[in-house]
RNA sequence: GCCGCCAUCGUAUAGUGGUAGUAUCGGGGCCUGUGGAGCCCUGGGCAAGGGUUCGAUUCCCUUUGGCGGCCCCA
């Protein structure tokens, strides 16, 4: 028997990384003041090509329902808030949302890449201001350093100044340019050498190629960016403004001119996290302004920005790390049959709020406390029928093997 | 969707044209009032289907799944 190809379950280790990861961005979503919902798991197909175009199709699930109508399941959830908050007409702007939820692919599988997987996502509609970029890759930077990557870079680009250029300097417009940007996006993966053969047999000149690599050379601090550029003839205004605000947010970004991103709907700012020491993995999350896909959606007046990032990729990166402070777990052991008493105890302890195996299996003492030793439990309860008898608990402290008997009554504060 | 590599107990690994060991894990015992050790017993496997063969886990094909690359992206 085996999965269905790209799914697979989640362990229970994996579902504690999980949490955590949820938990920090739930948390962090709400200092930032992003509200939480959820858009539906499908849409209709229609709906869904209206971010990428029916080339869509061969990368996402589709189908037909029992009614004839042709639905798909969401590919990202920024599809599903964007249309939400198209739809929200009286909402007081900017709309600020937040989501964490599974979404699917039809992409073939490959380590870190699944055709279920899981993004977290915040939007901001109707505010077209630097500053909502600002917050959104400020939100990234916190996001990775809350669950534990500190090393991580946002590599910030903007399509505006990159467009600008080609169109300036190298006449090219349209699907041309469009296509010399993807170019520039495969610049951190392949050598100058194999771009400049793939894009001169497309029909594109040398020397354009070669700008364009020059350009997607291009990385470092926003000053010297800015310079670069300023011979060229190209505004880096609103980088440049861009990189101001996020300095007063301790933020780890870099400008770089090679990131534009895929998706054709990205209209101005684009960037894309990385965890500096693990290469392999791809981006973290990426994002960008997007002020086109509202307007698809029919809202002339509903600028768009936001950000999303792979939930698996971040529990990749993140590795062996300590993921959840665990609570104080504590065994509950017994012998001489006090089974009844030892579940009691159980019950008191868990309403209490603490974490509490209590063996199932009707097993000796000595094999109850090798388990509850192995399994790393610090404290055992030992009810025991002397002891019980006269209102009193063994508690044995694993660690330095030490133990005492406390009264019943008296076993919540003895327990801490 | 395309190309390549791979597939043995839950996990990790040996091995073979005559149906498989080992380690670890699981269950039990020594030991139903005191533990991480040890010893003993025990459960569990050749991904599925087809072909070649007297006989296939082994060779061949297909499917399924995993990994890498293309593409795309998270």
């Amino acid at each position: 028997m085996s999965g269905i190809r790209g799914l697979r379950d989640y362990t229970p280790d994996e579902t504690e990384k999980f949490e955590f990861i949820r938990q920090s961005f739930t948390d962090l979503a709400r200092l930032y003041s992003f509200r939480l919902m959820e858009p539906s798991p499908m849409e209709a197909l229609e709906t869904l090509e209206a971010k990428s175009g029916p080339g869509i199709r061969n990368e996402i699930y589709f189908f037909m329902d029992k009614g004839g109508r042709e639905l798909g399941l969401r590919f990202d959830l920024t599809v599903g808030i964007t249309r939400y908050a198209c739809e929200d007409r009286g909402a007081q702007l900017p709309i600020k949302l937040a989501s964490f939820a599974d979404v699917f692919r039809y992409d073939e599988p490959q380590k870190g890449r699944y055709r279920w997987f899981y993004q977290w996502d915040i939007e901001t509609y109707g505010s077209a201001h630097l500053e909502s970029d600002a917050e959104m890759i400020d939100f990234t930077g916190s996001l990775l350093s809350k669950v534990g990557i500190k090393d991580y870079i946002i590599k910030i680009g903007d399509r505006g100044v990159v467009e600008e250029y080609i169109v300036k300097r190298l006449g090219r417009r349209g699907e041309q340019a469009i296509e010399l940007m993807r170019a520039l996006d495969k610049v951190d993966k392949k050598t100058n050498r194999e771009l400049m053969e793939e894009y001169t047999a497309k029909g594109f000149g040398e020397y354009e190629v070669r700008k364009v690599l020059e350009l997607g050379r291009i990385e470092g601090r926003a000053e010297e960016v800015e310079s670069m550029m300023k011979e060229e003839g190209v505004s880096t205004q609103r980088m440049m403004e861009l990189a101001d605000l996020l300095k007063g947010t301790g933020t780890n970004f870099d400008i770089c001119l090679s990131v534009v991103r895929g998706i054709d709907y990205y209209t101005s700012v684009v960037f894309e996290a990385f965890d500096a020491n693990e290469q392999g993995i791809g981006s973290l999350a990426g994002g960008g302004r997007y002020d086109s896909l509202p307007k698809l959606f029919g809202r002339d007046d509903l600028p768009a920005t936001g950000v999303a990032g792979g939930v698996e990729r971040l529990m990749l990166a993140i590795g062996d790390r300590k993921a959840l402070e665990k609570g104080q777990r504590i065994y509950v052991a017994y012998t001489g049959g006090k089974i009844k008493e030892a579940i009691s105890i159980s019950s008191l302890l868990r309403r209490m709020g603490k974490e509490v195996m209590v063996d199932l299996q009707r097993r000796s003492l000595s094999k109850q406390l090798e388990i509850a030793s192995r399994s790393g439990y610090e404290k055992v309860v030992i009810v025991a029928p002397e002891e019980i008898s006269r209102e009193l608990v063994i508690i044995k402290n694993m660690k330095d093997k030490t133990e005492s008997r406390v009264e019943l009554k008296s076993l919540s504060k003895e327990i801490l």
